[in-house]
DNA sequence: TAAAAAACATACCTACTAGTATTTTTTATA
DNA sequence: TATAAAAAATACTAGTAGGTATGTTTTTTA
């Protein structure tokens, strides 16, 4: 294989590891040593790749959660259609559609910033860029439902915007102390009530 | 001092340092050594008093942290008065009340919930009882609402109570990632939309 | 095809981890 | 006041952490 590619192939595959594994464990508590096992490299592969652990999380950060929300949570804002629709589909759907292990481990963004968003200022902007996204997209969504005439005008987008994010992350937190999908039931008639009041 | 009394004063010290280190810098990441360096106590007594770490991480959430939801989001909602009140009040009053340490490093209960939640069982239900306990007191006042005619009848009192706990403890999360209070003044606002819904 | 450079492996260092074994000190009791 | 028991201190273990120094292999390039 060409030295570009190769170097590029193990990069990737470190940081589709790691994400794993910090998502399962937690990413103070999965050492670099770990990392490695499970990529059958070793640590001389990783320091070449990776200046240190603090930089892997920020990579892992900024492209993997990155990604992972965009396609989860925003790419799906962006339809056309019925904008209160489309909220209930995005947020509902998206818990439905979670496999066992995601329900068992929460949200890895949420996770992360749950566990260093205090930590060190680089995570928090890595993290902060995310739910910004996010945030945003929401709001866009909003006003053009209120443009539309399918929002009341009179709601606040930033207000509805935070209140729903925080609601999601909330109970994929929540829903880990559980075994049963109840919560996420609770979760989302609550939300559909939320929605209704935002209706025009 | 009496043997019993100072033995229990030992133990409680062990108990409120750990408390305060797990909130500051995380639970599997605050080692014993550096407890009982904050305690100016040595490992023999964090052994004699406690089985393990593990025994200690159960002994602060059924303590520590059961007390704190109990007393700041439990036993208000059991006032007089009106009920769409005592929510608002409830939730956007403790928000506002948080120190700087409080707002910078979330909820204590929530920090545990999603850096072990998914960990092993015994913490899982030590903080489950917690959230349940919270999740019954709601839905109580809530019917309470409801009875008295305060709160729509048809409104899921559960549906509710989880919508509600899973926004604020999102935000609490969410909040680590900013240094200004913008976002919980829009998770307020966003809350006031909520109950605005419900409201008869 | 030889030398340079990149990719990766091996061995190691220091600091820290939970937990144990043993000893000393303090308190209670007969 | 001697003895037993509880409380706490000291010293230690085996294992893990992030990171480094240096060696070997593979790829590129002149």
């Amino acid at each position: 294989m060409l030295q570009e590619q190769k170097s590029e192939f193990t990069k990737q595959t470190i940081l589709n590891e790691s994400f794993k594994l910090f998502y399962k464990n937690g990413f103070k508590t999965t050492s670099v040593d770990t990392i490695m096992k499970t990529t059958k490299l070793t640590k001389g592969a990783f320091y070449h790749h990776y200046k240190n652990k603090k930089e892997l999380g920020l990579a892992v950060i900024s492209s993997k959660l990155q990604e992972r929300v965009f396609k989860g949570m925003i790419e799906p804002l962006q339809q056309t259609g019925n904008v209160v629709d489309i909220l209930e589909n995005t947020f509902s759907e998206r818990l439905k559609s979670f496999s066992l292990h995601e329900k068992k481990h929460g949200c890895p963004t949420n996770n992360f910033i749950n566990e260093i968003g205090d930590f060190e200022t680089a995570y928090q902007m890595a993290l902060k860029q995310i739910i910004d996204r996010w945030r945003d997209a929401l709001i866009q969504l909003l006003e053009r439902g209120k443009a539309e005439g399918s929002i009341k005008k009179t709601t606040s987008s930033e207000a509805v915007a935070v209140y729903l994010i925080s609601a999601f992350e909330g109970v994929r937190g929540i829903r880990k102390l559980y075994d049963t999908d109840v919560i996420l039931d609770q979760y989302i008639a609550g939300l559909s009530i939320y929605l209704e009041q935002i209706k025009n």
